[in-house]
DNA sequence: ACAAATAGCGTTTTT
DNA sequence: CGCTATTTGT
C-alpha cells in the first residue's frame, strides 16, 4: 500500500505534494480552479491513513453536497476495494455528519429528542408553525413571509428577545416551536447542526473526538458550519481545509465573509496555495485572471488555445438557434453533446433554448433543482409512509387524508378527528397506514406495497397524471426496498430511517431515467455550473442587467464578478459568450462591461446578426409548438409555477403582435420593427399593434360598466373601465359582454 | 368593505 | 425603482 501511496505522490506537481505532506496542525489550501483539489483532498486521506496511520475512523470528512461527498468515498473505494464502507462513517456533507453524531454519540435527550428523531423538511416545518399560531392564537404580522420571519428569529438571542419589531408574537412562536418539534421528535436541517453543535459544547470528550477535520470546498461555510468545525477542532482535531475564496457565490444564503483570514487567525493554520491551473487553455485563464478579486498567482500549462467569441444577437431566440446549428456543426466535427454546456443567469432563460433544442433535435439536459417536496405525489406519499411507519406523526397523517388531490379527500376536519382519535373502520387508507408495520413481512417488494395500500384507486386515476404518478411512486418504494436490503436492516425500521434520513432529500429520486444517456448538451445557471468542466461553453446572455444582474451593493456587484469568473473557468477549450440588442427581459441592450473588461486581443467579435428571413417564421411554429405543449400538461410538471415567468414575458413581448400579423412582420428585420415604430413603443400596451388599437374592443360589465380591452389572452381578459381603472378577469368565469 | 399606507422583494440553491 | 401582498385606517 505505501509504495502505491508513492506513486500517487509522485503524479502531484510541488504545491500539491506540500499540501499533502504538510505537517501543522492547521492548514488551509488556497486552491485554484482546476488545480487539483479534490485530488489533494483524496491524497492527503490517503497520506495519513497509510503514512500516518490515521484510521479512517478518526477523520471527519465535510463537505457541503451529497455529490462531493459520494465522489470522495467512491474514488477512496477505488483505490480500495476492500475498504469497509462503516469506516467511512464520518464522511458526508455537514448535516449528514451532524446526524451522525446526533444518532450515535451526542446525548440528545438532554434536548427532549429520542434517538428516534425525525428529519422534516422546511415546509413541513412551517406547518407546525402556523398549526401552533391557530392553536395558541398567535399575533403574527406577515404571515406570507413566515418562513424568513422566523429564520431571523431564531438568529437573535435570548437577549434581544423582547419586543419584537412589529410587536408580535414571533418570538413567543420560535420558542414554542422549538419545544414542539422536541416534542414531536423532528429536526429541521438548521436544527441538525444547532443542536449538535450546543452538545458538542457539553458532552464528554470522548463521545465525539476525530483526529482530523478534512474540509472540501471551505469557502462556502457558513456561520453554523464554522461553529461545528471549531467544535471539532476544540477537542484536539487537527484541521485540514480546501477551497477557493474566487469561487465564492453563494454569500447569499449565508457562507461566511472571508473565511481564509478567519481560520488562519483562529487556529493559526498555514495557508498553503495550488496556482496551477491544467483545465483551460491559456486564452480562457487569461480572461478569467480579468475578475480575480485579489491579485492571486493562476498560472496555466496549456496551450493558448482558440478566442473566446463574442456574439451580438438580437434576442435570447436568435442565440438558440444559432446554438443548435453551431452545435450540431461541432457535433460533426466529434465533439460529443456531452462536452457541450449553455450557462444563463436565470433559472427561466432556460425555456427558450429547450424549445429551440428540441425542435432542432438537440439532444440536452436542464439541470433542475428537484426534490422529492417538489413533486406533489412524492411528497403525499412519503407522508404516507411516515404516518404509517410512527403513528405518533398526527400532522402526516392529517396531511394524507386531507390532501385533495390523492387518498380519500376528507376534510381537514374530519381528518383530524379520525387521526386523533385513531379509532379504526372510519377509512380504509387509514386503517391501512396503522396496519403498515404490523404486515410489513409480507410486503417483500415495491409491487406488493403498492397493492397494500390500494394506490391504484388513492392516487386518483382520473387526473392526467395518473401514470406519471404512479410510476414515480412505484421508482421511490423501489428505492426504498433497495436501501433496506443495502442496509441489511429490519424491513419497518430500514424503511423508517429511509423516509426520516437526510439521504432522501439528496438522493436522485426522480432523475434516474435521465442519466441513461449521456451524450447531452447540458443547459443549467452559471450557479449550478459550479465544480463541473465542460469542453465547449456557451454563456448566455451577457447583457449588463443579467451577467452582472443589477445588485444594491458593492458585496453584491462584487460576487456577480466571481459568478462570472466561475462560469468562464468552466471551459477547458471553447468558450463564446453572446449578448442581445433586445433582451426581453429586466437587461440592458448591448454588451456587458464584463466584456469590454476582457482584453481584445483574446476576443473575436461576431457582429453580424443577419436577417435570417425564417427565423420570425421559424419563431412562430416553436410559440405555437410551446402553447399545446403547455395546454395539454398543465398540471403534470411541478417546476411549472416557475415556467409561467418567462411565459407571461413573451406574451408581452413584440414578438406576439409580429405573430398575430404574420404577412406584415416576415419581410422585416426584427430589430427594425421596433425601431421603425416608435408609436408602438408609446403605447400603453405594446402587444397590440396600431390596427388593432384603432378598432378597439369593448366590454361590458354588470358592475363596472363599460370598459376597453387592453389585453387579452385565451384565458384572460384585461379591461379599463372609466373610473375604475384596469382590472381582469378570467374568461369562462366572468360575465363579461362584447360590445 | 374599501382605500391608503407600508414592507420588502427582485435572482442564484444545498441540506 | 416599481411591483405586490399585507396591514392599517376610515
Amino acid at each position: 500500500m505505501e509504495l502505491y501511496f508513492e506513486k500517487e505522490l509522485d503524479r502531484l506537481n510541488p504545491y500539491q505534494r506540500e499540501a499533502v505532506l504538510d505537517e501543522s496542525p492547521a492548514c488551509v489550501v488556497n486552491a485554484n480552479v482546476g488545480s487539483g483539489k479534490t485530488t489533494v483532498l483524496i491524497t492527503k486521506i490517503q497520506y495519513l491513513h497509510h503514512i500516518k496511520k490515521v484510521g479512517y475512523e478518526d477523520m471527519t470528512v465535510l463537505t457541503f453536497t451529497n455529490k462531493a461527498a459520494d465522489e470522495i468515498k467512491s474514488r477512496l473505494l477505488a483505490a480500495e476495494p476492500e475498504l469497509p464502507a462503516d469506516k467511512l462513517r464520518g464522511f458526508g456533507t455537514f448535516h449528514s455528519t451532524a446526524l451522525y453524531y446526533l444518532r450515535e454519540f451526542l446525548p440528545v435527550e438532554d434536548l427532549g429528542y429520542s434517538k428516534e428523531f425525525l428529519v422534516i423538511d422546511p415546509e413541513e416545518e412551517l406547518e407546525l408553525a402556523y398549526d401552533l399560531i391557530r392553536q395558541h392564537k398567535l399575533k403574527i404580522k406577515y404571515k406570507n413571509r413566515l418562513k424568513k420571519r422566523l429564520e431571523s428569529a431564531m438568529a437573535v438571542r435570548e437577549a434581544e428577545k423582547k419586543v419584537s419589531k412589529y410587536q408580535d408574537d414571533i418570538y413567543e412562536l420560535a420558542g414554542l416551536l422549538k419545544e414542539e418539534k422536541a416534542k414531536q421528535d423532528k429536526m429541521t436541517f438548521f436544527d441538525l447542526l444547532e443542536n449538535a453543535n450546543f452538545l458538542l459544547k457539553e458532552a464528554e470528550q470522548k463521545s465525539v473526538s476525530p483526529k482530523w477535520v478534512i474540509i472540501d470546498e471551505v469557502q462556502d461555510s457558513d456561520t453554523q458550519q464554522l461553529v461545528f468545525t471549531d467544535r471539532l477542532i476544540s477537542r484536539g482535531a487537527s484541521l485540514f481545509a480546501v477551497g477557493d475564496p474566487n469561487q465564492v457565490i453563494y454569500s447569499w444564503r449565508g457562507s461566511a465573509f472571508q473565511i481564509f483570514y478567519t481560520l488562519k487567525h483562529k487556529y493559526q493554520a498555514k495557508e498553503l496555495t495550488l496556482p496551477i491551473n491544467y483545465r483551460s487553455s491559456t486564452s480562457i485563464l487569461e480572461a478569467a485572471r480579468c475578475f480575480l478579486q485579489n491579485g492571486s498567482p493562476l498560472t496555466g500549462v496549456r496551450e493558448p488555445g482558440s478566442k473566446i467569441i463574442v456574439r451580438r444577437q438580437y434576442d435570447a431566440f436568435q442565440d438558440a438557434c444559432y446554438l443548435a446549428a453551431r452545435m450540431k456543426k461541432l457535433h460533426e466535427e466529434g465533439i460529443s453533446y456531452g462536452e457541450m454546456a449553455v450557462f444563463y443567469r436565470l433559472q427561466s432563460q432556460s425555456k427558450i433554448f429547450e424549445d429551440v433544442f428540441l425542435r432542432e433535435g438537440i439532444p440536452f439536459e436542464v439541470s433542475l433543482k428537484k426534490t422529492v417536496g417538489d413533486v406533489p405525489v412524492l411528497k403525499w406519499c412519503i407522508r404516507l409512509l411516515r404516518f404509517s411507519l410512527n403513528t405518533k406523526d398526527t400532522a402526516s397523517g392529517i396531511y394524507v387524508l386531507s390532501s385533495r388531490e390523492y387518498g380519500e379527500g376528507i376534510s381537514g376536519k374530519k381528518a383530524e378527528e379520525i387521526v386523533r382519535a385513531g379509532q379504526p373502520g372510519k377509512s380504509l387508507l387509514f386503517d391501512r397506514m396503522c396496519g403498515l408495520v404490523e404486515n410489513c413481512r409480507e410486503l417483500g417488494n415495491e409491487e406488493e406495497l403498492f397493492t397494500y395500500f390500494e394506490l391504484d384507486r388513492y392516487l386518483n386515476p382520473v387526473s392526467a397524471s395518473f401514470h406519471e404518478d404512479s410510476d414515480a411512486v412505484r421508482r421511490l418504494f423501489g428505492i426504498m426496498y433497495a436501501y433496506v436490503r443495502e442496509q441489511q436492516a429490519e424491513r419497518a425500521s430500514g424503511m423508517r430511517e429511509f423516509v426520516n434520513s437526510s439521504s432522501l432529500y439528496g438522493s436522485d429520486v426522480l432523475r434516474e431515467d435521465i442519466s441513461r444517456q449521456e451524450d447531452r448538451v447540458k443547459l443549467m445557471t452559471i450557479h449550478a455550473s459550479k465544480g463541473l468542466e465542460f469542453s465547449c461553453v456557451f454563456i448566455t446572455g451577457v447583457n449588463h442587467g443579467l451577467i452582472p444582474l443589477r445588485t444594491g451593493d458593492m458585496e453584491g456587484e462584487e460576487e456577480e464578478r466571481r459568478l462570472f469568473f466561475v462560469g468562464i473557468t468552466r471551459a477547458k477549450d471553447h468558450l463564446e459568450l453572446s449578448y442581445y440588442m433586445n433582451p426581453q427581459e429586466r437587461a440592458d441592450p448591448g454588451e456587458s462591461r464584463y466584456i469590454r473588461m476582457i482584453p481584445p486581443r483574446l476576443l473575436e467579435h461576431d457582429e453580424d446578426i443577419g436577417p435570417a428571413v425564417s427565423l420570425q417564421e421559424l419563431k412562430r411554429q416553436v410559440q405555437e409548438q410551446r402553447r399545446s405543449m403547455t395546454a395539454g400538461c398543465l398540471e403534470q410538471s411541478p417546476g411549472q409555477s416557475l415556467e409561467q415567468n418567462p411565459e407571461q414575458s413573451l406574451e408581452q413581448n413584440p414578438e406576439q403582435s409580429l405573430e398575430q400579423n404574420p404577412e406584415q412582420s416576415l419581410e422585416q428585420n426584427p430589430e427594425q420593427s421596433l425601431e421603425q415604430n416608435p408609436e408602438q413603443s408609446l403605447e400603453q400596451s405594446p402587444e397590440q399593434s396600431p390596427e388593432q388599437a384603432k378598432q378597439q374592443k369593448l366590454v361590458r360589465h354588470s358592475r363596472y360598466g363599460t370598459g376597453v380591452v387592453v389585453n387579452e389572452d385565451e384565458t384572460m381578459l384585461e379591461a379599463e373601465f372609466e373610473g375604475y381603472g384596469k382590472k381582469e378577469f378570467i374568461k369562462a368565469f366572468s360575465e363579461l359582454e362584447y360590445i
